[in-house]
DNA sequence: CTGAAAGCGCTTACAG
DNA sequence: CTGAAAGCGCTTACAG
């Protein structure tokens, strides 16, 4: 079956293809075309099942109505909502989406930023990874809409919506020191992306401003190669002589998720042996016996603003300088693995 | 900035737009053009960084390189990990893909489908919603390949690609009564999709041929609207008296996780007080103090096969009318749960 | 009030 | 060995 084509109708009918197109794209009005014949070309069109080709229409108009969003890994958790919260937004503004995963590889990134240029998506929604300055930078020069997302590039001016790391850290801490859990240990990946370098902060100054001394020694940054392994040897040494904690935060889920299988590995028992916070929440985590204490990110809402913002850049088009910076609080979320 | 296009490299070169394409699209050879001329197109392309707009390249071959990937639910794990996999498939191919999530409503995906369609993407891959006939034989009637995944609609003969469901349960259920479950409450969603049939059957089939008896009132298939609440009253009624069961088998993850909690919260442990199995498995189950005994489904294999078949069909323009039809085992992965 | 024409950027069958 | 032309399906400025 060939799809029914704007000449199609125009055939038809015995009119032309520019009446056809005007009065199917609401143009009628302002541009006087009879009642009668509109009404005409409205009810055949419905008939054949009219549906404009996109592609043609695209290539015409210079814009796709189809946004990308690129993310270090769909299928983690935290992206996957992500990814259905920004196609959500889109789909009210009439866009499509297109994901992809850098998989926190900066190459990756600027091979996915080409490809999907050429495809001439309108705008980009990223987590950029580390070291991908250059591209963003391209983009920016290029004029090309874009939105960072979870995480930023400090020196450079841009669009992005990420969640309030320093804070959300500084205070769950502070909710433990208070607790009690005088030194609590904190197990990061070694990174220098921005929200890990707000989370690692807000830790410190936390401990600092509370007066624990030497908790420069219960920092642990995790390597991203040989990533369980190096987790379960941070969980460990911390939680075993001659460090004997009691308490730890998690800066990510991943980190979680695998020191709390660790944990219960060496059969310690949550919260009497080792009292738990960590960053970012998940259904695993409530269906722990001792649900988990998490710093919950408004995830739908940063998706929601970071499409807002993309779809504002790419309908006006002259492109402004000025550029939307939001941080969003989180939701800290006091279960029994630390009470 | 303006993008490059072929009419520029053809002008500088003083050269045809037809040269130019040809040399690009690595026709030169069969078409007998010159060696100097093609070198000289090759690098001057290179240093005006061209890419080729693939609009107007879709527009002309009538295909996007471009699929679509409609699931019910994009942030659920299980379909999460999903797109990752047909994402990473594609990729191979030179194919990007859209995601859309149904929402496992039949009008939702007739919808995504139309405007899907309209943007030319080249296929689909489907995990079709209940209800959702229709809309898969009007895909078939216009010859638009696509292959269903998860799920499929028995009558209609389409390609697909699934896990064995039916024999992963009946093994999984057989596995609980060997070690001594006798009566094993079965909760499941009500609903007639093929895999939460086979399921069933499964469970059903274990039961009976191991002898025993009235098991059809240890069944509950909880209701899609107020879920949570549904799950946690199977839950209850199966496990208080005068049910007393000590065993559980989840048909689906959603369903397992509510569950979970519910009997955290009525603090039975697991597994001296409820033995569990669950269909799908998660980080989550692994997280608890007694992880999970679940059945895997190969998620990566039987995306990546649903890919390979996708794109296979799209290419030979031809519709075949032999489909293709895939069920792959799962892994059944016994962990403290049931023990 | 309506139509003819140009053009978005590409590919390919046809000439020569 | 290379170029001119047509055409994919649409939108819009220009005539009349």
């Amino acid at each position: 079956m060939k799809k029914t084509s704007l000449s199609d109708i125009a055939n038809k009918l015995g009119v032309s293809k520019s009446l056809v197109s005007l009065v199917l794209n609401g143009k009628a009005k302002q541009n006087r075309i009879g009642d009668e014949i509109s009404k005409k070309v409205v009810k055949l069109a419905q008939q054949l099942n009219y549906q404009p080709n996109q592609m043609a229409r695209s290539l015409r108009l210079g814009r796709s109505e189809t946004i990308a969003l690129i993310v270090a890994d769909i299928s983690n958790q935290f992206f996957a909502r992500m990814g259905r919260a920004v196609e959500d937004e889109a789909d009210k503004h009439g866009y499509k989406v297109i994901f992809s995963s850098s998989d926190e590889n900066p190459d990756k990134l600027g091979e996915l930023l080409n490809v999907l240029i050429d495809r001439q998506v309108d705008g980009f929604i990223i987590s950029p990874t580390l070291k991908s300055k250059e591209h963003i930078l391209r983009l920016k020069k290029n004029n090309i809409p874009f939105v960072l997302i979870d995480r930023c590039l400090p020196p450079i001016k841009t669009n992005y919506v990420v969640a309030d790391n320093y804070n959300s850290t500084y205070n769950a801490v502070k909710f433990m020191l208070e607790k009690g859990y005088k030194k609590t240990g904190f197990i990061t990946v070694s990174s220098g992306l921005s929200n890990m370098k707000k989370r690692l902060q807000g830790y410190k100054d936390a401990m600092k401003n509370f007066g624990v001394r030497g908790y420069g020694n219960l920092i642990r940054e995790v390597d991203y190669n040989n990533f369980d392994e190096s987790v379960r040897e941070a969980v460990k040494e911390l939680l075993l002589p001659p460090n004997n904690l009691r308490s730890l935060f998690f800066a990510t889920i991943i980190i979680g998720m695998v020191a709390i299988k660790c944990i219960n590995d060496m059969n310690l028992r949550v919260p009497q042996d080792v009292a738990l916070v960590s960053f970012d929440d998940s259904e695993g985590y409530q269906i722990c016996y001792s649900p988990i204490t998490a710093i919950a990110q408004p995830i739908d809402l940063m998706s929601g603003e970071a499409v807002r913002i993309l779809i504002n850049e790419i309908k006006q088009k002259n492109v402004k300088s000025e550029k939307t910076q939001i941080v969003l609080p989180t939701e800290f979320i006091i279960r029994d693995s630390c009470c």
